[in-house]
DNA sequence: CGATAATTGTCAGGTACCGAACGAATTGGA
DNA sequence: TCCAATTCGTTCGGTACCTGACAATTATCG
């Protein structure tokens, strides 16, 4: 098994923020994929279909600003769920648009679909006081607007 | 430009931990990586020369293991460090294992080097509680830490 | 109206991550 | 001693993210 004896010192970017979230972040990346993988979908998969499923068809642009991906990855997710007949890509009135509509077996799918991001979330926050979790989506929600203020800016 | 009047309630996966460690660890390499690109260099590609700086020529797995890689994924930013000339690899008494070591041009570019994490802490974190980013890494451990036990069960 | 600017999606190329499977080397046990 | 199990690195296929460049379309303005 593991040794449990991992403390020493290790270097700064080891103990901050910046590398604790990293390392949430491919936790619950993993977990929710190894829920999802028996579907045959990945994580972000799943989030498209998500909002198709509960906000309606949706215009591409605005779903890459709701999930907060850019125009070219999205492009990606959609061409793959296309692929697999779970989402329909039209074209509209403005020519440069796509319309994105969950397709009647994207449906059926999705009703057989367990919530991956309920099931990590009870586990990760399982013990945590909810005063402290506020508090940590306060931090990290300034670091993520602060650190894209710079970039942009 | 934007519309700043983005107060939709937006559903839960957007409000919670997940989502922002998730916003904050993309932002935070946005920027490392926009302070490296010239330089030629990704961000794991830094951590590990940063390694080998500090702690001296290291065995690939025990590299691995202390930035909370996967072998594969080890394998493959080695394979561009040493294709750069940066990092040599050198089989030693087990021929299986393999031993990383700086080399002279991967010193001399790593002098030239801002260093990408004290800059992008510094901006992330500006304004912040120093109590509340206690807190914040305390969550975030614990999260990590909860949901990484239940995979390895 | 017509040239120019902005928007939208896609492609190409790059980084970073994973799991599964493989081969070579080493270790351990019968 | 010798074969099975383990370790280590690599390769392969897949996901998810980016930037920069491009074509097509639509909007804007002189």
């Amino acid at each position: 098994m593991g040794d449990a004896s991992d403390n020493r010192p290790e270097p700064d970017q080891h103990s901050s923020v910046g590398a604790w979230a990293k390392r949430y972040y491919f936790a619950n990346r993993a977990m929710m994929e190894s829920i999802l993988r028996p579907y045959g979908l990945g994580s972000t998969q799943w989030f498209v279909l998500y909002e198709l499923v509960n906000t309606g068809p949706t215009m591409q642009r605005d779903l890459a600003q709701r999930l907060h991906l850019e125009r070219a990855t999205l492009s990606g997710v959609v061409a793959t769920l296309v692929r697999k007949a779970l989402v329909e890509q039209a074209t509209g009135d403005d020519q440069r648009q796509r319309l994105l509509t969950i397709t009647d077996a994207g449906r059926v799918l999705w009703n057989s679909l367990p919530d991956p991001v309920e099931i990590t979330k009870a586990i990760a926050l399982d013990g945590a006081d909810p005063a402290d979790i506020e508090i940590a989506i306060r931090v990290l929600k300034s670091a993520a607007e602060q650190v894209e203020g710079h970039v942009a800016g």
